[in-house]
DNA sequence: TTATAGCACGAACGTGCGTTCTAAGTCAAC
DNA sequence: GTTGACTTAGAACGCACGTTCGTGCTATAA
Protein backbone atom coordinates (compact mmCIF):
# COMPACT_ATOMS: atom_id res chain seq x y z
CA UNK A 1 0.00 0.00 0.00
CA UNK A 2 1.26 3.64 -1.17
CA UNK A 3 1.65 5.41 2.39
CA UNK A 4 3.92 8.04 0.46
CA UNK A 5 1.62 10.56 -0.26
CA UNK A 6 1.01 11.06 4.00
CA UNK A 7 2.84 13.20 6.55
CA UNK A 8 4.88 11.53 9.35
CA UNK A 9 1.66 13.21 11.39
CA UNK A 10 -1.27 11.19 8.93
CA UNK A 11 0.80 7.84 9.07
CA UNK A 12 0.92 8.45 12.74
CA UNK A 13 -3.12 8.83 12.75
CA UNK A 14 -3.80 5.78 10.89
CA UNK A 15 -1.51 3.86 13.27
CA UNK A 16 -2.95 4.89 16.15
CA UNK A 17 -6.94 4.32 14.78
CA UNK A 18 -5.59 1.03 13.63
CA UNK A 19 -4.29 -0.01 17.32
CA UNK A 20 -7.37 2.01 19.17
CA UNK A 21 -9.79 -0.01 17.61
CA UNK A 22 -8.20 -3.49 18.18
CA UNK A 23 -7.56 -2.53 22.05
CA UNK A 24 -11.16 -0.98 22.03
CA UNK A 25 -13.79 -2.53 19.81
CA UNK A 26 -14.81 0.53 18.36
CA UNK A 27 -13.07 3.95 16.56
CA UNK A 28 -11.65 6.93 18.15
CA UNK A 29 -13.12 10.52 18.30
CA UNK A 30 -11.25 13.01 17.00
CA UNK A 31 -10.38 14.33 20.58
CA UNK A 32 -8.71 11.14 21.69
CA UNK A 33 -7.03 11.30 18.05
CA UNK A 34 -5.58 14.51 19.01
CA UNK A 35 -4.40 13.84 22.59
CA UNK A 36 -3.06 10.74 20.96
CA UNK A 37 -1.67 12.36 18.73
CA UNK A 38 -0.52 15.29 19.91
CA UNK A 39 -2.74 17.51 18.31
CA UNK A 40 -4.45 20.70 20.48
CA UNK A 41 -6.80 21.57 18.04
CA UNK A 42 -9.51 19.50 16.84
CA UNK A 43 -9.54 20.98 13.01
CA UNK A 44 -6.11 19.67 12.39
CA UNK A 45 -7.38 16.01 13.30
CA UNK A 46 -10.22 16.87 11.36
CA UNK A 47 -8.26 18.00 8.33
CA UNK A 48 -5.77 15.18 8.45
CA UNK A 49 -8.74 13.09 8.50
CA UNK A 50 -10.56 14.40 5.46
CA UNK A 51 -6.85 14.52 3.48
CA UNK A 52 -6.69 10.74 5.10
CA UNK A 53 -10.48 10.00 2.97
CA UNK A 54 -9.30 11.70 0.00
CA UNK A 55 -6.55 9.09 -0.16
CA UNK A 56 -8.13 6.53 0.35
CA UNK A 57 -7.05 5.00 3.51
CA UNK A 58 -10.89 5.60 5.75
CA UNK A 59 -14.35 6.78 5.13
CA UNK A 60 -16.19 9.37 7.38
CA UNK A 61 -19.43 9.74 8.38
CA UNK A 62 -20.58 13.05 8.63
CA UNK A 63 -21.49 14.43 11.74
CA UNK A 64 -21.52 11.16 13.74
CA UNK A 65 -19.01 10.51 16.95
CA UNK A 66 -16.67 8.08 16.10
CA UNK A 67 -17.79 7.62 12.56
CA UNK A 68 -15.51 6.28 11.13
CA UNK A 69 -14.04 3.29 9.80
CA UNK A 70 -10.59 2.36 8.13
CA UNK A 71 -10.37 0.87 4.42
CA UNK A 72 -8.65 -2.26 3.58
CA UNK A 73 -5.86 -0.07 1.91
CA UNK A 74 -5.21 1.08 5.51
CA UNK A 75 -5.42 -1.85 7.01
CA UNK A 76 -2.39 -4.80 7.45
CA UNK A 77 -4.72 -7.84 6.60
CA UNK A 78 -4.28 -10.04 9.44
CA UNK A 79 -5.70 -12.76 7.76
CA UNK A 80 -5.05 -14.41 4.30
CA UNK A 81 -7.25 -16.15 1.82
CA UNK A 82 -5.60 -18.98 0.09
CA UNK A 83 -7.63 -20.85 -2.31
CA UNK A 84 -8.02 -24.70 -1.88
CA UNK A 85 -7.17 -25.73 -5.15
CA UNK A 86 -7.40 -29.81 -4.76
CA UNK A 87 -5.54 -32.77 -3.97
CA UNK A 88 -1.73 -33.62 -3.99
CA UNK A 89 -0.85 -37.21 -4.54
CA UNK A 90 2.50 -38.89 -5.27
CA UNK A 91 1.87 -40.26 -8.67
CA UNK A 92 0.78 -36.78 -10.52
CA UNK A 93 2.82 -33.01 -10.16
CA UNK A 94 1.99 -30.41 -8.32
CA UNK A 95 -1.35 -29.04 -9.37
CA UNK A 96 0.81 -25.63 -9.55
CA UNK A 97 -1.27 -22.35 -10.36
CA UNK A 98 -0.70 -19.48 -13.21
CA UNK A 99 -1.30 -15.92 -13.50
CA UNK A 100 -3.77 -14.03 -10.74
CA UNK A 101 -6.19 -17.04 -9.89
CA UNK A 102 -6.83 -15.38 -6.43
CA UNK A 103 -9.59 -13.26 -8.49
CA UNK A 104 -10.93 -16.56 -10.75
CA UNK A 105 -9.87 -19.48 -8.24
CA UNK A 106 -12.37 -21.87 -6.76
CA UNK A 107 -14.88 -21.00 -4.24
CA UNK A 108 -13.13 -23.34 -1.91
CA UNK A 109 -10.07 -21.37 0.13
CA UNK A 110 -8.56 -21.63 3.81
CA UNK A 111 -8.42 -18.67 5.50
CA UNK A 112 -5.32 -18.17 7.60
CA UNK A 113 -3.67 -15.41 9.98
CA UNK A 114 -0.56 -13.51 8.32
CA UNK A 115 1.03 -14.75 11.32
CA UNK A 116 1.21 -18.58 10.23
CA UNK A 117 2.00 -17.93 6.72
CA UNK A 118 4.60 -14.82 7.02
CA UNK A 119 4.62 -12.19 4.47
CA UNK A 120 4.65 -14.93 1.53
CA UNK A 121 2.53 -14.23 -0.83
CA UNK A 122 1.26 -16.07 -4.27
CA UNK A 123 0.16 -18.91 -2.16
CA UNK A 124 -2.06 -21.84 -2.76
CA UNK A 125 -3.18 -24.65 -0.59
CA UNK A 126 -3.66 -28.20 -1.63
CA UNK A 127 -5.17 -31.38 0.76
CA UNK A 128 -2.92 -34.62 0.85
CA UNK A 129 -4.29 -37.57 -0.69
CA UNK A 130 -2.65 -41.01 1.05
CA UNK A 131 0.04 -41.43 3.31
CA UNK A 132 2.90 -40.89 0.69
CA UNK A 133 4.18 -37.91 2.61
CA UNK A 134 3.94 -39.14 6.14
CA UNK A 135 8.23 -38.92 5.51
CA UNK A 136 7.56 -35.42 5.64
CA UNK A 137 5.54 -35.95 8.82
CA UNK A 138 2.29 -35.21 6.64
CA UNK A 139 -0.77 -36.87 6.82
CA UNK A 140 -3.35 -38.00 4.81
CA UNK A 141 -5.86 -35.17 5.26
CA UNK A 142 -3.36 -32.64 5.96
CA UNK A 143 -3.41 -29.34 4.28
CA UNK A 144 -0.35 -28.00 2.67
CA UNK A 145 0.06 -24.24 2.16
CA UNK A 146 2.56 -23.04 -0.82
CA UNK A 147 4.20 -20.85 -2.55
CA UNK A 148 3.72 -20.59 -6.39
CA UNK A 149 6.91 -20.05 -8.71
CA UNK A 150 8.81 -19.19 -5.63
CA UNK A 151 11.73 -16.65 -6.65
CA UNK A 152 14.64 -18.07 -4.61
CA UNK A 153 14.64 -22.03 -3.50
CA UNK A 154 17.46 -21.89 -0.53
CA UNK A 155 19.06 -24.79 0.98
CA UNK A 156 16.94 -26.29 3.60
CA UNK A 157 13.38 -25.19 2.31
CA UNK A 158 10.83 -27.95 2.24
CA UNK A 159 9.63 -27.78 -1.59
CA UNK A 160 7.36 -29.81 -3.22
CA UNK A 161 9.27 -31.31 -6.03
CA UNK A 162 8.36 -33.78 -9.17
CA UNK A 163 10.87 -35.59 -9.83
CA UNK A 164 10.35 -36.84 -13.70
CA UNK A 165 12.13 -39.51 -13.89
CA UNK A 166 10.09 -41.47 -11.06
CA UNK A 167 6.82 -39.97 -12.44
CA UNK A 168 6.75 -38.93 -8.21
CA UNK A 169 6.08 -35.89 -6.43
CA UNK A 170 7.72 -35.49 -2.95
CA UNK A 171 7.87 -32.76 0.04
CA UNK A 172 11.38 -32.93 1.24
CA UNK A 173 13.98 -30.20 2.24
CA UNK A 174 16.08 -29.59 -0.68
CA UNK A 175 20.02 -29.21 -0.49
CA UNK A 176 22.29 -28.53 -3.24
CA UNK A 177 25.60 -30.73 -2.28
CA UNK A 178 28.89 -28.77 -3.37
CA UNK A 179 29.30 -32.35 -5.91
CA UNK A 180 26.13 -30.87 -7.89
CA UNK A 181 23.78 -33.64 -6.72
CA UNK A 182 20.85 -32.45 -5.19
CA UNK A 183 19.45 -33.76 -1.75
CA UNK A 184 15.98 -34.34 -0.87
CA UNK A 185 16.00 -35.20 2.88
CA UNK A 186 13.05 -36.12 4.45
CA UNK A 187 11.44 -33.83 7.26
CA UNK A 188 11.70 -37.22 9.62
CA UNK A 189 15.28 -37.20 10.90
CA UNK A 190 14.83 -40.68 11.57
CA UNK A 191 14.32 -41.33 7.40
CA UNK A 192 17.23 -41.24 4.91
CA UNK A 193 17.86 -38.83 2.38
CA UNK A 194 17.36 -39.47 -1.95
CA UNK A 195 20.54 -37.85 -3.85
CA UNK A 196 19.90 -37.20 -7.46
CA UNK A 197 22.59 -37.08 -9.83
CA UNK A 198 20.88 -35.73 -12.55
CA UNK A 199 19.23 -32.30 -10.89
CA UNK A 200 17.76 -31.39 -13.74
CA UNK A 201 14.74 -34.40 -13.44
CA UNK A 202 13.99 -32.14 -10.06
CA UNK A 203 11.15 -29.76 -10.76
CA UNK A 204 10.70 -27.83 -7.91
CA UNK A 205 6.52 -26.87 -8.14
CA UNK A 206 6.08 -25.21 -4.57
CA UNK A 207 7.79 -23.87 -1.48
CA UNK A 208 6.11 -25.29 1.35
CA UNK A 209 5.17 -22.43 4.35
CA UNK A 210 2.34 -24.02 6.28
CA UNK A 211 0.75 -27.32 6.89
CA UNK A 212 -2.74 -27.25 9.03
CA UNK A 213 -3.98 -30.85 10.23
CA UNK A 214 -7.03 -30.90 11.86
CA UNK A 215 -7.89 -34.02 13.62
CA UNK A 216 -11.60 -33.07 15.02
CA UNK A 217 -14.29 -34.53 13.68
CA UNK B 1 -24.45 -19.97 24.00
CA UNK B 2 -27.87 -19.43 26.27
CA UNK B 3 -29.59 -16.34 25.94
CA UNK B 4 -32.74 -17.84 27.68
CA UNK B 5 -32.73 -15.64 30.22
CA UNK B 6 -32.99 -12.59 27.82
CA UNK B 7 -36.44 -10.93 27.15
CA UNK B 8 -37.16 -10.45 23.71
CA UNK B 9 -36.44 -6.79 23.85
CA UNK B 10 -32.73 -8.17 24.84
CA UNK B 11 -32.23 -10.25 22.38
CA UNK B 12 -33.90 -7.61 19.83
CA UNK B 13 -31.05 -4.75 20.80
CA UNK B 14 -28.10 -7.59 20.62
CA UNK B 15 -29.29 -8.38 16.91
CA UNK B 16 -29.07 -4.97 16.03
CA UNK B 17 -25.64 -4.22 17.90
CA UNK B 18 -24.53 -7.01 15.76
CA UNK B 19 -25.81 -5.73 12.81
CA UNK B 20 -25.01 -2.53 12.56
CA UNK B 21 -21.71 -3.46 13.63
CA UNK B 22 -20.98 -5.43 10.78
CA UNK B 23 -22.58 -2.39 8.37
CA UNK B 24 -20.96 0.44 9.93
CA UNK B 25 -17.66 -0.57 11.78
CA UNK B 26 -18.62 0.75 15.15
CA UNK B 27 -21.21 0.30 17.79
CA UNK B 28 -24.40 2.37 17.63
CA UNK B 29 -25.24 4.67 20.48
CA UNK B 30 -28.36 4.54 23.16
CA UNK B 31 -29.81 6.89 21.23
CA UNK B 32 -29.54 5.01 17.75
CA UNK B 33 -30.59 1.41 19.78
CA UNK B 34 -33.74 2.98 21.21
CA UNK B 35 -34.84 4.43 17.69
CA UNK B 36 -34.34 0.97 16.24
CA UNK B 37 -35.99 -1.21 19.26
CA UNK B 38 -38.43 1.27 19.36
CA UNK B 39 -37.79 2.07 23.08
CA UNK B 40 -38.68 5.97 23.48
CA UNK B 41 -36.33 6.53 26.78
CA UNK B 42 -32.70 6.59 27.09
CA UNK B 43 -32.93 5.15 30.51
CA UNK B 44 -34.72 2.00 29.12
CA UNK B 45 -32.01 1.11 26.76
CA UNK B 46 -29.06 2.02 29.67
CA UNK B 47 -31.46 -0.75 31.84
CA UNK B 48 -31.42 -2.99 29.12
CA UNK B 49 -27.54 -2.45 28.13
CA UNK B 50 -26.40 -3.09 32.03
CA UNK B 51 -28.76 -6.09 31.70
CA UNK B 52 -26.73 -7.59 28.83
CA UNK B 53 -23.59 -6.82 30.51
CA UNK B 54 -24.39 -8.65 33.46
CA UNK B 55 -25.30 -11.66 31.72
CA UNK B 56 -22.03 -11.03 29.76
CA UNK B 57 -22.78 -10.63 26.34
CA UNK B 58 -21.40 -7.29 26.35
CA UNK B 59 -19.13 -4.70 27.81
CA UNK B 60 -19.38 -1.85 28.59
CA UNK B 61 -17.49 1.42 28.91
CA UNK B 62 -18.47 4.26 30.73
CA UNK B 63 -19.34 7.48 29.97
CA UNK B 64 -17.78 7.05 26.30
CA UNK B 65 -19.78 7.71 23.17
CA UNK B 66 -20.45 4.22 21.48
CA UNK B 67 -18.82 2.77 24.50
CA UNK B 68 -19.85 -1.20 24.13
CA UNK B 69 -18.66 -4.52 22.90
CA UNK B 70 -19.59 -7.51 22.45
CA UNK B 71 -18.44 -10.45 23.75
CA UNK B 72 -17.66 -13.43 22.36
CA UNK B 73 -20.98 -14.82 24.14
CA UNK B 74 -22.74 -12.65 22.09
CA UNK B 75 -20.91 -12.91 18.43
CA UNK B 76 -20.41 -15.64 16.15
CA UNK B 77 -16.92 -15.40 15.06
CA UNK B 78 -15.48 -16.58 12.09
CA UNK B 79 -12.03 -16.35 14.07
CA UNK B 80 -11.04 -17.84 17.01
CA UNK B 81 -8.61 -16.24 19.77
CA UNK B 82 -6.16 -19.56 21.18
CA UNK B 83 -4.23 -18.61 24.02
CA UNK B 84 -0.38 -20.14 22.83
CA UNK B 85 0.16 -21.42 26.55
CA UNK B 86 3.93 -21.99 26.19
CA UNK B 87 5.30 -25.52 25.12
CA UNK B 88 5.04 -29.13 25.26
CA UNK B 89 7.81 -31.53 25.98
CA UNK B 90 7.92 -35.60 26.27
CA UNK B 91 9.00 -35.61 29.80
CA UNK B 92 6.51 -33.15 31.64
CA UNK B 93 2.55 -33.47 31.71
CA UNK B 94 0.89 -30.88 29.62
CA UNK B 95 0.28 -27.48 31.24
CA UNK B 96 -3.70 -27.54 31.01
CA UNK B 97 -5.48 -24.60 31.81
CA UNK B 98 -8.31 -24.10 34.79
CA UNK B 99 -10.42 -21.31 35.13
CA UNK B 100 -11.71 -18.40 32.75
CA UNK B 101 -7.80 -17.93 31.64
CA UNK B 102 -8.51 -16.11 28.51
CA UNK B 103 -9.67 -13.12 30.91
CA UNK B 104 -6.01 -13.51 33.01
CA UNK B 105 -4.22 -15.47 29.90
CA UNK B 106 -1.11 -14.82 28.29
CA UNK B 107 -0.29 -11.60 25.54
CA UNK B 108 0.55 -14.52 22.99
CA UNK B 109 -2.03 -16.21 21.41
CA UNK B 110 -3.08 -17.84 17.81
CA UNK B 111 -5.88 -16.87 15.77
CA UNK B 112 -7.15 -19.96 13.60
CA UNK B 113 -10.50 -19.81 11.42
CA UNK B 114 -13.24 -21.56 13.21
CA UNK B 115 -13.10 -23.83 10.17
CA UNK B 116 -9.97 -25.42 11.53
CA UNK B 117 -11.03 -25.63 15.04
CA UNK B 118 -14.45 -27.02 14.39
CA UNK B 119 -17.22 -26.00 17.36
CA UNK B 120 -14.96 -26.93 20.34
CA UNK B 121 -14.36 -24.68 23.37
CA UNK B 122 -12.29 -24.35 25.82
CA UNK B 123 -9.08 -24.61 23.33
CA UNK B 124 -5.04 -23.87 23.80
CA UNK B 125 -2.03 -24.07 21.85
CA UNK B 126 1.49 -25.26 22.92
CA UNK B 127 4.37 -25.74 20.92
CA UNK B 128 6.12 -28.64 20.29
CA UNK B 129 10.06 -28.50 21.58
CA UNK B 130 11.81 -31.92 20.63
CA UNK B 131 11.32 -34.63 18.13
CA UNK B 132 9.26 -37.10 20.77
CA UNK B 133 6.28 -36.24 18.83
CA UNK B 134 7.55 -37.63 15.63
CA UNK B 135 5.70 -40.73 15.86
CA UNK B 136 2.70 -38.24 15.49
CA UNK B 137 3.87 -37.29 12.26
CA UNK B 138 4.39 -34.02 14.50
CA UNK B 139 7.41 -31.70 14.00
CA UNK B 140 9.64 -29.75 16.43
CA UNK B 141 8.44 -26.05 16.42
CA UNK B 142 4.52 -27.35 15.79
CA UNK B 143 1.41 -26.06 17.27
CA UNK B 144 -0.68 -28.22 18.59
CA UNK B 145 -4.11 -26.83 19.37
CA UNK B 146 -6.26 -29.11 22.16
CA UNK B 147 -8.95 -28.93 23.71
CA UNK B 148 -9.22 -28.68 27.67
CA UNK B 149 -11.20 -30.88 29.67
CA UNK B 150 -13.08 -32.57 27.23
CA UNK B 151 -16.01 -33.66 28.21
CA UNK B 152 -16.41 -37.60 26.15
CA UNK B 153 -12.93 -38.93 24.64
CA UNK B 154 -14.04 -41.36 22.18
CA UNK B 155 -11.94 -44.48 20.66
CA UNK B 156 -9.94 -42.96 17.84
CA UNK B 157 -9.30 -39.50 19.84
CA UNK B 158 -5.89 -37.72 19.02
CA UNK B 159 -5.50 -37.47 22.58
CA UNK B 160 -2.00 -35.77 25.08
CA UNK B 161 -1.65 -38.54 27.41
CA UNK B 162 0.51 -38.24 30.86
CA UNK B 163 1.47 -41.72 31.68
CA UNK B 164 2.40 -41.09 35.11
CA UNK B 165 4.22 -45.00 35.11
CA UNK B 166 6.72 -43.41 32.89
CA UNK B 167 6.87 -39.71 33.44
CA UNK B 168 6.00 -39.29 29.92
CA UNK B 169 3.42 -37.45 27.80
CA UNK B 170 2.57 -38.64 24.32
CA UNK B 171 0.32 -37.71 21.63
CA UNK B 172 -1.34 -40.60 20.46
CA UNK B 173 -4.90 -41.99 19.11
CA UNK B 174 -6.48 -43.19 21.87
CA UNK B 175 -8.85 -46.63 21.96
CA UNK B 176 -10.68 -48.79 24.71
CA UNK B 177 -9.96 -52.29 24.30
CA UNK B 178 -12.40 -55.25 24.82
CA UNK B 179 -10.28 -56.81 27.58
CA UNK B 180 -10.05 -53.28 29.58
CA UNK B 181 -6.23 -52.47 28.31
CA UNK B 182 -6.05 -49.17 26.65
CA UNK B 183 -4.38 -48.48 23.07
CA UNK B 184 -2.24 -45.78 22.32
CA UNK B 185 -1.82 -45.84 18.63
CA UNK B 186 0.47 -43.41 16.91
CA UNK B 187 -0.70 -41.96 14.17
CA UNK B 188 2.03 -42.59 11.57
CA UNK B 189 1.06 -45.92 10.62
CA UNK B 190 3.96 -47.46 10.13
CA UNK B 191 4.81 -47.33 13.66
CA UNK B 192 3.11 -49.91 16.45
CA UNK B 193 0.95 -49.42 19.32
CA UNK B 194 1.46 -48.85 23.06
CA UNK B 195 -0.93 -51.49 25.27
CA UNK B 196 -1.40 -50.50 29.15
CA UNK B 197 -2.25 -52.84 31.14
CA UNK B 198 -3.29 -50.49 34.00
CA UNK B 199 -5.80 -47.86 32.51
CA UNK B 200 -5.04 -45.70 35.48
CA UNK B 201 -1.72 -44.76 34.67
CA UNK B 202 -3.43 -43.07 31.31
CA UNK B 203 -3.57 -39.50 31.89
CA UNK B 204 -6.05 -37.94 28.80
CA UNK B 205 -4.64 -33.73 29.44
CA UNK B 206 -5.95 -32.49 26.38
CA UNK B 207 -7.97 -33.64 22.72
CA UNK B 208 -5.95 -32.61 20.02
CA UNK B 209 -8.14 -30.53 17.13
CA UNK B 210 -5.66 -29.18 14.88
CA UNK B 211 -2.19 -29.12 14.49
CA UNK B 212 -0.22 -25.67 12.52
CA UNK B 213 3.18 -26.10 11.14
CA UNK B 214 5.33 -23.08 9.75
CA UNK B 215 7.86 -23.98 7.42
CA UNK B 216 8.89 -20.50 6.03
CA UNK B 217 11.39 -18.52 7.78
C1' DT C 1 8.25 39.61 -4.76
C1' DT C 2 3.87 37.54 -5.04
C1' DA C 3 0.52 33.94 -5.13
C1' DT C 4 -0.90 29.50 -3.90
C1' DA C 5 -1.26 25.18 -1.49
C1' DG C 6 -0.57 22.54 2.46
C1' DC C 7 -0.64 22.35 7.19
C1' DA C 8 -1.24 24.13 11.76
C1' DC C 9 -3.98 26.31 15.47
C1' DG C 10 -7.54 28.33 18.86
C1' DA C 11 -12.16 29.54 19.55
C1' DA C 12 -16.93 28.96 19.25
C1' DC C 13 -21.06 26.70 18.10
C1' DG C 14 -25.24 23.64 18.02
C1' DT C 15 -26.21 19.14 18.78
C1' DG C 16 -25.49 14.51 20.53
C1' DC C 17 -23.90 11.83 24.30
C1' DG C 18 -24.53 8.79 28.54
C1' DT C 19 -25.97 9.19 33.20
C1' DT C 20 -29.08 10.13 36.86
C1' DC C 21 -33.42 11.06 39.09
C1' DT C 22 -38.14 10.35 39.84
C1' DA C 23 -42.37 8.14 38.97
C1' DA C 24 -45.18 4.39 37.42
C1' DG C 25 -46.63 -0.25 35.50
C1' DT C 26 -46.42 -5.39 35.61
C1' DC C 27 -46.15 -9.73 37.65
C1' DA C 28 -45.39 -13.37 40.91
C1' DA C 29 -45.35 -14.73 45.60
C1' DC C 30 -47.32 -14.50 50.03
C1' DG D 1 -54.71 -7.07 49.04
C1' DT D 2 -49.88 -6.30 49.74
C1' DT D 3 -45.06 -6.51 48.77
C1' DG D 4 -40.90 -6.71 46.23
C1' DA D 5 -38.38 -7.29 42.06
C1' DC D 6 -38.18 -6.23 37.45
C1' DT D 7 -39.03 -3.26 33.78
C1' DT D 8 -40.67 0.92 31.66
C1' DA D 9 -40.71 5.87 30.84
C1' DG D 10 -39.92 11.05 30.68
C1' DA D 11 -37.13 14.80 32.04
C1' DA D 12 -32.97 17.07 32.95
C1' DC D 13 -28.16 17.56 33.26
C1' DG D 14 -23.20 18.39 32.27
C1' DC D 15 -20.06 17.24 29.12
C1' DA D 16 -18.39 15.40 24.63
C1' DC D 17 -19.02 15.54 19.84
C1' DG D 18 -17.80 17.11 14.95
C1' DT D 19 -18.00 21.19 12.21
C1' DT D 20 -16.94 25.82 10.97
C1' DC D 21 -14.49 30.16 11.00
C1' DG D 22 -10.66 33.16 11.01
C1' DT D 23 -5.85 33.44 11.29
C1' DG D 24 -0.98 32.32 10.66
C1' DC D 25 3.31 29.83 9.06
C1' DT D 26 6.11 27.55 5.54
C1' DA D 27 7.52 25.98 1.15
C1' DT D 28 7.25 26.13 -3.68
C1' DA D 29 6.35 27.95 -8.19
C1' DA D 30 5.75 31.77 -11.23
Amino acid sequence: MDEANLSARQKAILRFIEQFLEENGYPPTIREIGKACKISSTSVVNYNLNKLEREGFLIRDREVSRGLRLTPRARQDRFVRIPLLGRIVASAPVPVPDGDFAILGPDEAVELPRDIVGPNEDLFALQVSGQSMIDAMIDDGDIVVMQAHPADVHNGDLVAVWLTDRGETTLKRIYRESDGRVRLQPANPTMSPIYIDDPSVVRVQGRVVAVIRQTWS
